[in-house]
DNA sequence: AGAATGCCATGACAAATGTCACATCCCCGA
DNA sequence: TCGGGGATGTGACATTTGTCATGGCATTCT
């Protein structure tokens, strides 16, 4: 399996290298130190998976990322960072980057390299924990904290299904007119102006 | 590494199992017909990965993962399955099942086992492709085939916001006459009633 | 018991909304 | 050049919506 590796740590890098080495199934052809060597050096050595930091210099591994795989569609890259950043995540899926993984689990990188080489997709340990949460991402509100209750929210639900005040009012056995009432109150509460907006509100704090 | 198999085709488990084993680094401790095994399987030989079918007679391999996590959250679970749906994927992930493969894939399990006994998270090949769309996860709609222009695109999203129609007008240089009369004319072509309804309609096909 | 409170409802009213039937204006093809 | 068709606008109208004032009941507190 033929590797390049990214990184402006030339320490970080030459550790890699001796690990990945090490282990007898890796090649690496290659180490660059900024993003911008990212596209020549996969044109070179077309390796089966690139390596590469996300913080560098220059230019940085989302960006390199996204220049290669407009090139190469195929290619398989493997994201490497310190940090560990909801933003950078989504992003590099986007582009379609095919892994993610904090450095301090550089001692389980190679079963990630192989999967990756194989197409499928890795996140490390830590970045796992988060995947649930960047799955449903969307922000919380404490509707309690504003005094909406649970029966005002019963009734936004409804609006949100984008129900009449006489749907809702049939729906819950209400008066047409106890219904706009009710809604009325939340509106004041959430400082909304109209149901469109507390539609769309609701369905953006879920 | 231990590992125990979980699936109603004895065919495919027996399959997975020598191949797994050909490896020379999986034990198969044991293999279970049903989601219903999981557990006891598990507690029984406290494997480092449970790989199970997703479709079963009894018990599936979704229900089965999350009786298994909510008694052992650290257990580590790959999802095999001949179907590749969002719908499983997304549930999965929230219960914090580790991996999740499609099973025409087997050839190349080995690797994402041993990433998801690190526990790292694992995809298939299929499901990478599918990554992207599912972490902003939003059914689409062509609303050119309904006859929704690209203007009247641009009233709905403002309508999205929150915006009356006034307001919307007056973003657009448009007359507030023009907005109501554009919105009724996409309220026909979507078949809703109201621009709650559309609001709501637009944020989830966006 | 009397007062206070919460829940549900009504009626009245202004504003916003959705629908419809027309006007313009302008461009483009016959 | 004419005429059709699209984009834009207006006015009228019924309906829905949001607001407010008010009242009837229960339940609870004093």
């Amino acid at each position: 399996m033929k590797v390049v590796i990214i990184d402006d740590d030339r320490l970080a890098a030459d550790a890699l290298k001796s690990i990945l080495e090490a282990s007898g199934e890796v090649e690496v052809c290659a180490t660059g130190e900024d993003g911008a060597d990212a596209l020549p050096l996969y044109e070179r050595y077309l390796p089966d998976v690139l390596l590469t930091d996300i913080r560098m210099k220059n230019i940085g591994g989302l960006e390199a990322s996204e220049r290669l795989l407009r090139a190469y569609p195929d290619a398989k890259i493997l994201l490497l960072t310190t940090f560990n950043d909801d933003e950078y995540i989504v992003k590099a899926l986007k582009f379609g980057v095919k892994g993610y993984m904090l450095k301090q689990d550089y001692q389980n990188i190679l079963p990630a390299l192989k999967a990756v080489s194989l197409g499928q997709t890795v996140f490390g340990t830590q970045i796992t924990e988060k995947l649930p949460h960047l799955l449903q991402r969307r922000e919380t509100f404490d509707y309690a904290a504003r005094g909406v209750t649970e029966k005002e929210l019963d009734l936004v639900a409804l609006v949100a299904e984008g129900l009449s005040n006489r749907e809702i009012a049939e729906r819950l056995f209400l008066g047409e007119g106890t219904v706009r009432n009710y809604l009325s109150g939340v509106l004041e509460k959430l400082n909304l102006r109209d149901r469109t907006q507390l539609a769309v509100f609701y369905l953006k704090y879920r």
